[in-house]
DNA sequence: AACGCGGGGGG
DNA sequence: CCCCCAGCGTT
């Protein structure tokens, strides 16, 4: 975090230049966007949530659903899980779900159902980290905080000319004295906002539109025709290759099995057909009938394929394999975690799917 | 500090 | 194919 080109003292000194350009042009170019036309700590929350590690246009339905069904803090920490789940669903990271919603009633029982105001308490709720924090404070409450997110870290490193890696842990505590350094005492929220919105429209990864930023006049990287090169990329992991497979059971009513996964694991709370990963040195068939045996302490016989899907993860791509399949014996039994049930064909879109749950779902049964 | 955690858009 | 996205919690 050494500061070896001085340039938070520059930060502080060119600070409001940078902010009266900054702020003009955002009041000119801004997207209109629904959680920027609210005061509303509760629905300013929500959408900092939901646009983590989520695009702006993904995030617009389910934020307009989601204060449709849950519009204030007591309706979303009255709901089942299930219910915020089912909201958040095919949206990804639902930690975030069950951590918002763990965070609604902690609250309501805490905190008089107002979200505080207070840097800690605020930071001790689950799922509100750093940038979180900031966004809330300053945006929602007006306090003059940064909040740095991957937008404001790809446009300080090239305002203020950073060339090291952005996901080097000194780096980012750099970058946020910078941007502490930047945030003027006055409209700290519409800053904030207008920081990243210039990273998300003009200062993008790859190719930046400089022509068209207003702190050409100010930008080191620009100055020094490195815009191009910088960030500095951290090294990435390969994603590995998994493979899966789920059996399509029936009961007599032509019911479909589903199971609940652990609350706390991959995809955690949301529903799934029977089966699980295939180990090296298992046929696929093997690992389906040794899975369902581990899970539901269940005999299956493996009848059909029915369909194959890829499905990409952060960590891994999927190849899953869907078959049909008859129980050889007895009823399901209880798995060590989680829950199951028989669901109608009608029934069964009621509960919380992942994306994958979700093909099979379109495919089989349209 | 490194990793687990989804899903989709865009080059 | 790759990268990246209004990050956080755990280890």
């Amino acid at each position: 975090m050494d500061d070896r080109q001085g340039s938070l003292e520059w930060a502080e000194q060119k600070a409001k230049e940078i902010a009266t350009l900054l702020l003009f042009w955002y009041e000119k170019n801004k997207r209109l966007l629904p959680w920027r036309t609210t005061a509303d700590p509760y629905a300013i929350w929500l959408s900092e949530i939901m646009l983590q590690q989520t695009q702006v246009d993904a995030v617009i339905p389910y934020y307009r659903r989601f204060l449709e069904q849950f519009p204030t803090i007591r309706d979303l920490a009255r709901a089942p899980l299930e219910a915020v789940l089912k909201a958040w669903e095919n949206m990804g990271y639902y930690s975030r779900a069950r951590h918002l919603h763990a965070a609604a009633r902690l609250v309501v029982d805490s905190h008089g159902g107002q979200l505080p105001q207070d840097p800690d308490d605020l930071k001790a709720l689950p799922g509100i980290g750093p940038y979180t924090a900031g966004a809330i404070l300053s945006i929602a409450f007006g306090k003059p905080v940064p909040a740095v997110d991957g937008n404001v870290k790809r446009v300080l490193s090239r305002l203020f000319a950073v060339d090291r890696p952005l996901n080097d842990g000194s780096t980012q505590r750099y970058i946020s004295l910078l941007a502490e350094k930047l945030v003027p005492a006055e409209n700290a929220g519409l800053f904030n906002s207008a920081l990243m919105e210039l990273g998300a429209l003009l200062c993008r990864p790859g190719m930046p539109t400089c022509s068209a930023c207003p702190l050409t006049s100010i930008c080191l990287a620009y100055a020094g025709n490195s815009q191009h090169q910088l960030p500095v990329a951290g090294k990435r992991a390969k994603r590995p290759h998994k493979e899966a497979a789920a059996v399509i059971l029936r009961d007599s009513g032509n019911r479909l099995l589903i199971v609940q996964r652990p609350a706390d694991g991959f995809l955690g709370g949301l529903w799934k057909f029977p089966g699980g990963m295939v180990n090296p040195g298992e046929t696929v068939s093997e690992g389906l009938k040794n899975r369902c045996r581990e899970e539901l302490n269940l005999s299956v016989s493996v009848r059909e394929p029915l369909l194959t899907l890829q499905q990409g993860y952060t960590h891994f791509q999927l190849t899953l394999h869907v078959f049909s399949g008859t129980i050889l014996e007895g009823n399901p039994g209880l798995p060590a975690t989680g829950n199951w049930l028989w669901a109608s064909v009608g029934d069964i879109r009621r509960f919380p799917f992942s994306r994958a749950e979700l093909r099979i779902l379109e495919a089989l049964f349209p």
